[in-house]
DNA sequence: GTCTATAAGACGATAGAC
DNA sequence: GTCTATCGTCTTATAGAC
């Protein structure tokens, strides 16, 4: 079991450095010392390796778009969650190859579609034009700039969740 | 020239579905309804799609980043730009694949040093964390909202710029 | 739980005919 | 400018010994 762990450690520096589709199976075992049979005895193929990987970040998430919770509520948890799974959480939303895996297994709630729920409890009920840009604006905010600070400390995550309010304009 | 645009159009869409590695030169030919023979008679190279796809944007981007106008007007450039380049611009940021492919190539400015630049500039001369964060958010705000709504007119432009500022909050 | 060996096919890229 | 055919390599995955 701890070597699952260290298996799962490796795939997700190397997802986030070359893509899913760009690692292969042979690379894995060469970090982690051993051969590809190897690793097919910890995992019966490449695409559970990813589907582990994001299993929990993902099921965070997807609580998140089912959170009917007040904008303030909801965008701090967005950057919470989205500090707390920092590492897997690029390559969730950004990798083509992960969404394209992930859709055809249908494992769960898609990257898009928890996206659109978060958003869309943000403009509420038959937004205007301009609550629905408000809500994506505070969105981005939330989710991308704790993505591009890297590590969010307590100053970091008030002023993030105060600009994304700002952004939201609720008043 | 008229094969050669197809090409990368064709390569645009399954690059942005599939990612760069996920997508093969095969697979590109059977779309334009050619071989793979012939596809190399127009590029030496998988990578040289690639180059020759994000060359426009990523020269757009790279004008911005050296770019020193005030904040408001350049989160305009920033929601300008990435319209502009929509369907580009998602690739270009996101699929780890690409990013290696381009730094191999040190093909001009990273995409990394593009945005970093940027929010440099919103934070202005030796930010406080306050100052770094509220550009980070700024930035978020532009770029990603602009993409989360896929098309952009007068009005949402309008709305996002707006946020954006609200975000930077200068005052 | 890890090994060697190998299957079976996809991959990027090229040669040479037309 | 596109074709057929092919090279050499890399890919995921499995079989069977230890």
């Amino acid at each position: 079991m701890e070597t699952r762990r260290r298996i799962l450690e490796i795939a997700r520096e190397l997802f986030a450095a070359q893509g899913y589709a760009g690692t292969s199976i042979a690379h894995i075992a060469g970090r982690l010392g051993t051969t590809k049979a190897a690793l097919y005895y910890h995992f019966d193929s490449k695409a559970e390796i990813l589907s582990a990987l994001v299993e929990e970040p993902l099921a965070a998430f997807a609580k998140l778009a089912e959170s009917k919770a007040a904008p303030e509520e909801l965008l701090a948890a967005v950057i919470d969650t989205t500090g707390t799974y920092l590492n897997t959480a690029e390559a969730l939303g950004s990798d083509p190859s992960v969404r394209l895996v992930l859709k055809e297994r249908a494992q769960e709630l898609g990257a898009d579609e928890i996206n659109a729920a978060i958003v869309a409890t943000l403009a509420g009920p038959r937004p205007s034009v301009k609550r629905r840009v408000r809500a994506h604006a505070a969105y981005a905010v939330a989710k991308h700039s704790t993505l591009a600070l890297g590590e969010v400390g307590p100053r970091e995550r008030a002023e993030i969740l105060a600009a994304a309010l700002r952004a939201l304009d609720e008043s």
